[in-house]
DNA sequence: CGGTCACTTGATCGTCTTCAATACCAGTGG
DNA sequence: CCACTGGTATTGAAGACGATCAAGTGACCG
């Protein structure tokens, strides 16, 4: 029900492959490492898949079979406590992808927040073609030292820094949100819902509505009506989040 | 092929290859998968040092040239804030590994809590020698999975769990502080002082020791003069850090 | 011994949570 | 067109949990 996927079979290895293509290249290898003809290898694998807003595609506990490319819409990872206590972990856009898991079970969860297309890899198959494929095994390597560096920066969010430090962290970050490097923009949509960021900042939904408010009061950022957000003293914005 | 376990004690500073037999073999390749031939490749490009308790030997923001072995003593790695606060995102004890930046600078920092012994590889040396050893690209990738696994519990306990809980967690994740898989001892000496065990949980010390001794007198622990626990009902403990 | 350092314990305070009421918005069907 | 609904955001009041400040204890060491 959760899922429709689609019949690799129909995929015409002539033409520009829409998994393989859009998966590899941008995912794994943002900096283009893998031939075209590497690209029909990998296609063969590959099962595509849409998930609808609000469905789990990833339970924490169950087997970890898949690997998965996200190629449109946003996913939330999170890991719960029994009694329903929530954490958010990231989010996943477009071209990341998810399920690096190095046990046999999946040990968080991931939900659409968005409409999600992904194409996913067998983990058992995946295994044996990366022998084949050296340079995807090292960018995904790359890939799991930067997701581990993130985790400790938002491990430092979590630990030490006061809600509006959390939350000025939080939007400089989605200012920054798939731009290269050094660029930003500031004003953008956000398509988390204030309870989302609540569980991502390990704070309440009104701790987070209040702390919105106040930094607006104090011009640090505008809140249009739409739920568009605009950075108004990114300065002022750095150095909270920072802490001084 | 059996490898020999080496104690790192009785290693002797003369013979040939101390470090990459016991660092490559015990850390990047705890299931074999390195030759004794590939092994001597790598002894060329390791370097040995050791550092006393207390000496910060990686600082963040300075250039990530080397990636490190621990081959003795522990060390807590950690982010801090401009205003002095700290967040440890963990310890590294004998056999384990650390620098897997993906940036060009570190982004966290290392310091001694024990005397500490370790050898390393300066990066760019590494890199290339990386593509001759698929066997041990994987085991790294391996490692940076389960690494990442560990930073997205502490997330969790960081951002959803009560002071009471974290302490259970942490205990009870020290109880079973290298052995493998499900086995776990009673009792045991805390190598962390009270105020890094608050920089790890996201407490203060004051917290630390209320709970400490909360826990005690709830008959789940016992706090042996000399500074050793012993858990004395792991049942409740662990119910209490999974929140229920 | 006097010094330091880590830990303990107590009192007070502040931040964030919780609970609750209200407002808001989009979609639906009368 | 307008009331009705369900979900989401805002705002207020009260309370809890942990932080901070401060004093006191004990161990270790020159």
């Amino acid at each position: 029900m959760a899922y429709r996927p689609l019949n690799p079979a129909t995929l015409d290895p002539a033409a520009p492959d829409p998994c393989a293509t859009w998966c590899a290249v941008r995912a794994i290898t943002c900096p283009e490492t893998i031939t075209p003809a590497d690209l029909a290898v990998l296609a063969v694998h590959a099962t595509v898949a849409a998930v609808p807003a609000g469905d789990i595609f990833i339970t924490e506990g169950e087997p970890a079979v898949a690997f998965f490319v996200l190629t449109a819409g946003t996913a939330k990872l999170f890991k719960a406590l029994p009694d329903g206590r929530v954490q958010i972990t990231g989010f996943v856009g477009p071209g990341q992808f998810l399920g690096l898991a190095a046990t046999e079970v999946y040990t968080f969860s991931a939900e659409a927040i968005e409409p999600v297309r992904h194409c996913h890899y067998r983990r058992d198959k995946l295994r044996a073609l990366l022998a084949g494929f050296p340079l995807m095994e090292e960018r995904l390597l790359e890939v799991a030292s930067s997701e581990l560096e993130a985790a400790q920066a938002h491990m430092l969010l979590l630990g030490r820094k006061t809600a509006r430090e959390r939350l000025a962290s939080f939007l400089l970050a989605q200012s920054r949100q798939g731009l290269p490097c050094g660029r930003a923009r500031t004003s953008f949509r956000l398509p988390i819902s204030h309870h989302d960021v609540a569980d991502y900042l390990g704070l309440s939904g009104e701790t987070v509505s209040r702390t919105f408010t106040r930094l607006a009061s104090e011009r640090l950022l505008s809140l249009e009506p739409v739920g568009t957000i605009t950075i108004l003293d990114a300065e002022k914005l750095e150095e909270l989040a920072e802490g001084d």
